[in-house]
DNA sequence: CCGAATTGTCAAGTGAAAAGTGACAGTTTA
DNA sequence: TAAACTGTCACTTTTCACTTGACAATTCGG
């Protein structure tokens, strides 16, 4: 049985690395070109791939576009990210939050 | 045979909007008291069910620990209503982007 | 009945993050 | 060799969650 942690000890990757490590060079395509596609600039498209931003709703459409496989996996990949950031940020005061029953009324 | 839109004429329901119709009448306490449990602001709760504020991903941590349902029933309906309005910003831009193959290296 | 505490709501200010713009060094190309 | 392109950095703007302070209306204890 092997377990599957619900709270990873390292940080998700980051969805600029993928598009970086896999998706670009696949493409056979400079950061400015697809920058062009994408229709943003090329320093935002660099700010992705280094990291230094994140995936907002529209990049992923944009992204989910030029890739062809939708956007959800770019929103899912941020997700995960910033979920566990979220996480750690919050730390122990998420445990001191109860869990509240409704009450049938 | 049932259509689907995958792209709804009319914006998804806030989250604010279910947890201000559904969620706090259930539980029968007030929002400076569900604040309190939150570990938030009773100002800030108020942003969140007028729809003034969406939900980050800490409140969807914290709302998840006090449902009890976890976090991702309200990530995903912030992601809706997030990729809803993104998609109206971007418009026809959206269809200028092109679909690229990856050219087998 | 009245004063005090509580509650809901509004407004201004702070901080973080995405995105635009300008600049610059290194490389490619004509 | 000069011009265009590319990657990268720094500055600025904008947006948004969140904090704080304030105030009117309501509830509650003596």
């Amino acid at each position: 049985m092997v377990e599957i942690a619900q709270r990873p000890v390292r940080a998700p990757t980051h969805p600029g690395a993928v598009l970086r490590e896999d998706v670009l060079p696949a493409l056979g395509l400079s950061v400015t070109a697809i920058a062009r596609h994408l229709g943003v600039t090329r320093q935002q498209l660099h700010r992705v791939l280094s990291e230094q931003s994140g995936i907002s709703p529209e990049m992923a459409l944009r992204l989910g576009k030029l890739c062809g496989n939708g956007e959800m996996l770019w929103m899912r990949m941020q997700e995960a990210h910033d979920l566990w950031h979220a996480r750690r940020k919050l730390g122990a005061e998420l445990d001191r939050i109860p869990t509240l029953r409704a009450d049938a009324a």
